[in-house]
DNA sequence: GTGAAAGCGCTAACAA
DNA sequence: TTGTTAGCGCTTTCAC
């Protein structure tokens, strides 16, 4: 910041209060304050920051001062000199996701309400962008940096990526919502084999045996364990594991359309199957309108997430639900009380409700 | 920051570099740099920046103990000593919805590409939040503020709101994607008008003439644009406006599905609606199927924003597309320019192109 | 309770 | 080209 007006001195009145539109004003700091007040800056500080004492009538001279000139303190000049910056950082994979639109702003909510500000990068899942938004929450002397899905999904952590997240853990404690081994990092996630168990036992009490699992990469932590779970319960019940109804793809609409034509390409029907998210279970119900065929009365489709989008499919979506609110809060709390050095518990496990919706029901005969 | 180890010093070798678990490390400098660099803090600075000449060997043996001790400079105080932050602040009403996500994102990687910074602060559509949002950004001292939806929507701006965001353009230039009266804002925003004529052709050339609007406050400027449009649209062809035609109400799936109801209380159906939305779309595509008619055969249904929400129902949505790279650019760039003094263009609107998909169709008899 | 002064890490005149 | 120096705006000992 150059001095817009000289330097230190006195305040030159309410700086184009009237015609604001084409000057820029000089900057007001604690010292413009202080002067006018005839305080020194200290005591300015301290009105500010409220932690010391400062005589009753000084403090409101002050404080009319800071009214007067609608004087905001400056973050950096803040950040700079006290050890924290009460600021978290978030990156996210993809925030169109209504899923980490959803928990970023449980986040949000949540830090705002124990006096953080919380920052939002998007990696557009683009691993680059990943560690550049980390860097730049680095140099911003964020508190904290939370990851929110990204790498840190992957079932085989990636060496580099561990290294880095590792070289930021000495200085700033990281939060993430996947894991990342090897690494110093906080785990808060949700489990998605309770999830997974949820969702079978739901299909099993509708008779369903013959289930297909659509969408989603077995090289991703969260899928992996969704997988593993599907296939126990399958074998607890005596229920030959069908390797043809497991059909991978990605987490869009597109690879849960895709996936379920495959299965439809297959001599024997499931009359259940389960897709990855809510996104990849609209392709699915697509593809099932299109092959003539109804849901839930021939087949049933449940998923994970619960997002908004599993209100507006017809029929309406039996998913598992995660309680967002909780799940940020979570986050932002284990985000917070590190940065406090506070150690936190370092793997948080968040359960999962089953949200019965139109579309599952009794298996078809 | 307090010093984590002693005062300005020797660097005291890579500090921690196999036991990163537990010691938070001392903070590296441009000092410590410089020092064992054998040049000056300045001479560092400079190889940072890159812009001032530094002879290529000293350049070399500086860059190589960046690399080495993984320096990060401290945007803080870069941001105090310079200028400029070359960082932006966006709040956002509700980035949960796709097209505010879509914007942002956009912004995003128009931001990055000229070399800013993007924050995100999301208001939840609560106006007291919003400036409170506004004024986090203020504190940092980001370069501009951009504010996506939320009170700069509203058709008659909010006397007090308008005046805080006057107070802030006198030292932080503000875009806007809606319009803030008396206030020295840039405004980027789409031709609802234009979109509402599309659409309006479009269902005039399949020959539609009792026709819905569904969804969207008329106390909000583009909603307000869109119906003045569709008034005037069904004047010029002489069909009579039939006010029970209209129903106000949300942005949601909600204000859809009830909107529709209400229409379907009516003597006589509508053969098309427009909702102001791609969620208040899906609402009345719902209410449509519930009532045993189906889209677009017996009544068709148009949109705005082509989220993707568009492509996930069933039957897929016809809609008007904005070019969200486009609007985004168009914002970022706007917010960049007048944060670099160039004075952009303080009003810019951008149009709009129909997309046709499934939900559209010959007015039924 | 209050002020003076030093320092946070960086940049940018100004000299050399 | 390079180093010296003086800030940027705020917080925080340390005296008083």
């Amino acid at each position: 910041m150059k001095p817009v007006a000289g330097t230190r001195g006195a305040l030159i009145g309410p700086a184009g209060q009237e015609n604001g539109y084409v000057m820029k004003d000089k900057t007001i700091t604690i010292y413009d304050i202080a002067q006018e007040a005839g305080v020194s800056p200290s005591t300015v500080s301290r009105v500010l920051t409220g932690n010391a004492h400062v005589r009753r009538e000084k403090r409101e001279r002050v404080q009319n001062l800071i009214d007067k000139y609608n004087f905001v303190p400056n973050a950096l000049a803040k950040g700079l000199s006290d050890t924290m910056t009460r600021s978290l950082g978030v990156v996210a994979a993809d925030i169109r996701n209504p899923f980490y639109a959803a928990v970023f702003m449980a986040c949000e909510q949540a830090a705002e309400r124990l006096g953080y500000t919380i920052g939002l990068f998007n990696s557009l899942n683009r691993v680059e962008n990943e560690e550049e938004q980390i860097e730049k929450f680095r140099q911003q002397k964020t508190d904290a940096i939370i990851l929110l899905g990204g790498r840190v999904d992957d079932l085989v952590t990636n060496t580099q990526f561990a290294e880095h997240v590792r070289d930021v853990c000495r200085t700033t404690p990281v939060v993430v919502t996947g894991k990342l081994d090897r690494t110093p990092c906080y785990s808060v996630r949700i489990d998605a084999s309770a999830a997974m168990r949820q969702l079978m036992d739901h299909l099993f009490s509708f008779g369903h045996e013959r289930i297909a699992m659509i969408g989603g990469r077995l090289d991703v932590t969260s899928t992996y364990e969704k997988y593993q779970t599907y296939s126990a319960m399958l074998h607890e019940r005596g229920i030959r594991e069908n390797g043809e109804y497991v059909v991978s793809g990605g987490y869009d609409y597109q690879s849960g359309y895709d996936g379920m034509n495959r299965i439809f390409a297959l001599r024997e029907r499931p009359t259940a199957v389960v897709a990855i998210n809510d996104f990849a279970a609209t392709g699915i119900l697509r593809s099932i309108i299109e092959h003539g065929l109804s849901v839930p009365d021939d087949i049933s489709v449940v998923s994970f997430d619960n997002t908004y989008l599993s209100e507006l499919t017809i029929p309406k979506l039996t998913t598992t639900d995660y309680d967002y609110d909780h799940f940020g809060r979570l986050i932002a709390e284990t985000a917070i009380a590190a940065a406090e050095h506070r150690e936190p518990d370092p793997e948080v496990r968040v359960g999962t409700t089953l949200v019965v919706r139109e579309s599952s029901g009794p298996a078809s005969v």
